[in-house]
RNA sequence: GGGCGAUUAGCUCAGUUGGUUAGAGCGCUUCCUUGACAUGGAAGAGGUCACAGAUUCGAGUUCUGUAUCGCCCACCA
């Protein structure tokens, strides 16, 4: 076996492998429940940010473990078109060659952008492959497929016909850099330090007479059509009919009556610009004014702006401040907090403009969905996560579906340039549907990105043709992502679900945290704080990267990064190479052979020594709780436990245990050894697979657990899942609870003996004799048995096991619960220092004691507590007196030499 | 403005239904090139669990309030 462990040529071996041989596809008649996870399309543009790489691996150890369990497990994967995002790519390597999307045409860019994808789209899938997921690639789907847009179609065409979308004029988010609507949750709000600027407005007829009213976007008083007051409020009282000239513009507009006026905030008069705000175009409404839209679609000013026109809407602002100072018409500007909303594509700035969009109709698509979760028929994992969505769904409002790109699903709209009708349709009409007049055409938007996604778990399995797959696996099982699609897409797939499939669509949404750097900044390009994955590979590997992101991720909770947490699934993976290194290194130059492929894993024939059955019994626990944790998402939890055993019980004591062993004379202790080495490392293997793939399937084959050759069957991917040995079959091999704890008091003896040693600062290499003094005839027997290890373990010269010892010279001495253990160095013991020492730890068991005896008066507590509490502290109480009179005795002994 | 999360060792964090002596990794101290592994081993030091109350025989854990930090949501100009 290779003394150095190349980490990344075999992780790129062994993908290509399981790639090769088609390991990661199942077909969905081949026996086994179902189990199905959709991957949340990462956007054809994205790059694996750890974001990324975290939901991967969680979902990849998901899928490993079920596909080991034999369930019948599949990945979906897959990226979704990102139409704005790759619009703007595609736009501005146009811009490059000095052109724009108009130049090219419709027809012209949009194949343009599917050349983009040809060449760059597949950057992220690859990536993904680079971290080890399992996905089934030959599923891998697009949302700009035939099959998902025709599955988008469908869906469009039914809510249409159901009168579940309609196009309408309304305030919507308008990026102005994008050049397209946003919905709601596009729009992120950005708290700003804005102004407030009072302006004054002349009331016609007095020229000395002016209102004040208070704005935060100055430029869009060039739309007023009114101001307004709130009706019960005295001070405007006689302000009712009267007439307001518009600064600048010298339009008369009118004063307006409405309860949406707080009296409080600024003025009490609000500018009334119902073409710029989504109140004033609720007011608008209310009182008959018409819009008056001042703002073309990329953010500059229009026509009805007057000397404005043209100039970019900031540039606006400035100079109508400047003129309106000129003509002493600010009456102050104050500093202001406030949200604005920002394209969460670009960032820019978004402006609330009235335009003509698509909307979906959602409050009768929530009702079901949130049924299904106030009913725990889909449960999120952090529960915590319930309350979030259903606030929002409860609250839920219109979607707005159109977009003015070009890149995505084109609105299956068609119109009649004859009769006028307008009708939805799949497919591409030639005729009117109503008139049969051939001059017709469809509507110019392109649908939401997320109008695709939210269909995911259904369309990818074929939906609307009907099939096997989708019959077999729909719903899926597990959802896992991040918070921050709960709105743009697990609520969405949910109301999908039941309005399309009449079901959910997965059972369980696990929410997993955010990752920052170690600032607690969320990582980003933008920020230039992120930490990228690949790099992480190529210098630590893909295993290291999955094990140290998982052991740091407590359930939900946001991971916080540095480069240098990588070392702890870097350090473990040598570790394991290592303890496989050992391991071979019996059989190649110690001449040994093991019994089986994986050990014997059947120990009922087998006279096992006690510290065979301590790390039998420690394999069994380790079996449970990684199976268990797993099962509950406590990712973090499975892969501590695994941690645990493999280096500090295997390791740390069942390695060195086998030393002594392997050392001696005993072929049968030999063999048996080897054995159970085999049988430990085989299965601690298959349980760290899902999390670490690559290194246990190089092992697994190095070590000769897959038998001969590299046969795919004999893959661990492939191997099935082991089960922890019950409690029937642990008695049959002998393995008892007094057993295994004879051998953890036995760790503690030696542990005892190897801090007297440090505490006289008796060197490792110097030989020491150490005596032991049992407390029963029983323990010196199995010590006796064991002294060959605890010999070596505590690197000592010679051991003596007596339970009728008498010390006869002053040496430091310590006590466990098998009883007294002794370090005789000749000369070198003050008798009043040991002394001290033994009296500084008597004293510290007595504080203990105490603490305890205390305890077990307070009736209270004997009384009202639980039996198992009280007995524990009963148990407690007699080990504590136990172990002081074992210290007392030694202080005795000590005083009368 | 509303909601949520966090506050535990020098650092980053675990601690699931209240009940042993509050744990891990990193860092730190001392020692060790012992034939699996220095990406290692052995032994240590280090914590009034943010603060104040309440419930309880018993609180890091439950409740209330306070403080600090962070996140999400929100059409008051």
């Amino acid at each position: 076996m290779e003394k150095h462990y190349d980490a990344r040529s075999i992780e790129k071996k062994w993908y290509e492998l399981w790639q090769k041989h088609n390991l990661f596809h199942s077909e969905c008649t081949d026996g086994g429940e179902p189990y199905c996870i959709v991957i949340p399309p990462p956007n054809v543009t994205g790059i694996l940010h750890m974001g990324h790489a975290l939901n991967n691996v969680i979902q990849d150890i998901l899928i490993r473990l079920r596909r080991m369990q034999g369930r019948n497990a599949i990945w979906i994967p897959g990226t979704d078109h990102a139409g704005i995002a790759t619009q703007n790519v595609v736009e501005r390597a146009l811009k490059g060659e000095g052109k724009s999307r108009e130049d090219l045409g419709r027809a012209a860019f949009i194949e343009r952008v599917w050349a983009w994808r040809e060449e760059y789209g597949n950057t992220i899938i690859n990536q993904l492959k680079c971290l080890g997921a399992s996905c089934d690639w030959q599923r891998e789907r697009f949302t700009m497929d035939k099959g998902l847009s025709d599955a988008v179609a469908e869906v469009f065409v039914r809510l249409y016909d159901k009168g579940l979308i309609h196009r309408g004029n309304y305030i919507v988010n308008w990026c102005p850099r994008c050049h397209t609507a946003l919905s709601d949750e596009e729009s992120e709000h950005v708290e700003e330090n804005g102004k407030l600027y009072y302006l004054k407005y002349p009331v016609a007829g007095d020229d000395k007479r002016f209102i004040v009213v208070a704005t935060t976007r100055p430029e869009t008083l060039l739309g007023d059509v009114a101001v307004a007051v709130n009706p019960r409020d005295e001070r405007f009282k006689d302000l009712k009919g009267a007439k307001i000239i518009l600064p600048v513009l010298g339009r008369e507009i009118v004063v307006i009556e409405d309860d949406f006026v707080s009296p409080e905030f600024g003025t009490g008069i609000v500018k009334v610009t119902p073409a710029h705000d989504p109140n004033d175009f609720a007011m608008g409404l209310r009182h008959n004014l018409a819009p008056i839209n001042v703002m073309n679609g990329d953010g500059t000013m229009n026509e009805a702006a007057g000397p404005y026109k043209g100039l970019d809407r900031f540039e606006c602002r400035k100079r109508i401040m400047v003129d309106l100072k000129e003509a002493g018409l600010v009456e102050k500007i104050e500093d202001h907090k406030h949200a604005v909303g920002h394209c969460y594509r670009c960032n820019t700035a978004v402006e609330p403009r009235l335009s003509r969009q698509w909307f979906v109709r959602m409050k009768p698509l929530a009702e079901p969905a949130i049924k299904a979760v106030k009913e725990g028929r889909i449960q999120f994992i952090p529960a915590r996560w319930t309350k979030v969505y259903l606030e929002w769904m409860e609250n839920i409002r219109d979607w707005c579906i159109s977009r003015q790109i070009w890149w995505g699903h084109r609105i299956p709209v068609f119109y009649c340039k004859t009769c006028g009708a307008e009708w939805s349709e799949k497919g591409t009409p030639e005729k009117c549907k109503k008139c049969g007049s051939a001059s017709i055409y469809q509507d110019e938007d392109v649908l939401d990105t997320w109008f695709s996604s939210w269909l995911w778990p259904f369309s990818t399995l074929g939906w609307p043709e009907k099939n096997d797959d989708l019959k077999f696996y729909y719903p899926t099982n597990d959802l896992v992502t991040a918070s921050e699609i709960i709105f743009f897409w697990v609520a969405r797939m949910i109301m999908a679900g039941f309005e399309f499939m009449g079901d959910v669509p997965f059972r369980k949404v696990y929410i997993h945290g955010t990752v920052r750097d170690d600032s607690g900044l969320k990582m980003s390009k933008s920020l230039g704080n992120s930490i990228d994955p690949l790099s992480i590979i190529e210098e630590f590997s893909a295993d290291a990267l999955r094990f140290s992101l998982i052991m740091i991720t407590a359930t939900g909770q946001d991971v916080y990064l540095s480069n240098d947490k990588f070392e702890i699934g870097r350090n473990f993976g040598t570790k394991l190479w290592n303890a496989a290194r050992f391991m071979t290194m019996q059989e190649e130059n110690g001449g040994m052979r093991r019994s089986a492929n994986r050990g014997v894993s059947d120990f009922s024939a087998v006279q096992l020594s006690p510290d065979d059955k301590h790390i039998i019994m420690r394999l069994a626990d380790a079996i449970a709780a990684v199976t268990d944790n797993i099962d509950k998402y406590r990712f973090n939890d499975a892969a501590h436990a695994l941690y645990e055993f493999m280096w500090h019980q295997f390791c740390d004591w069942y390695v060195e245990y086998a030393k002594d062993v392997f050392g001696g004379g005993d072929e049968a202790a030999k063999q048996r050894t080897l054995d159970i080495m085999h049988h430990v490392f085989s299965t601690s293997l298959l349980l760290l697979h899902p999390i670490m793939p690559f290194i246990t399937e190089e092992l697994w084959h190095v070590m000769g657990y897959a038998g001969a050759g590299d046969g795919v069957e004999n893959m661990i991917i492939k191997t099935r899942w082991p089960e922890p040995a019950g409690t029937a079959v642990l008695e049959r091999w002998g393995i008892t609870k007094d057993i295994v704890d004879y051998v953890d008091s036995k760790h503690e003896i030696i542990r005892v003996g190897r801090t007297l040693r440090s505490d006289y600062g008796v060197l490792p290499s110097k030989k020491v004799d150490y005596l032991i003094k049992p407390d029963s005839e029983k323990t010196a027997e199995l010590l006796k048995v064991d002294s060959g290890m605890i010999k070596a373990l505590l690197r000592a010269e010679n051991i003596t096991i007596d339970p009728k010892l008498v010390p006869e010279k002053v040496m430091p001495s310590g006590v466990g619960k098998l009883g007294a253990i002794y370090m005789p160095l000749a000369g070198l013991i003050d008798v009043e220092s040991e002394k001290k020492r033994l009296l500084d730890q008597i004293a510290r068991l007595k504080e203990d004691l105490g603490r305890v005896t205390n305890k077990l008066a307070n009736m209270d507590f004997v009384n009202k507590a639980k039996k198992e509490a009280v007995d524990h502290q009963r148990a407690r109480k007699e080990e504590l007196l136990e172990k002081t009179k074992k210290m007392e005795k030694l202080l005795e002994t000590l005083s009368c030499m």
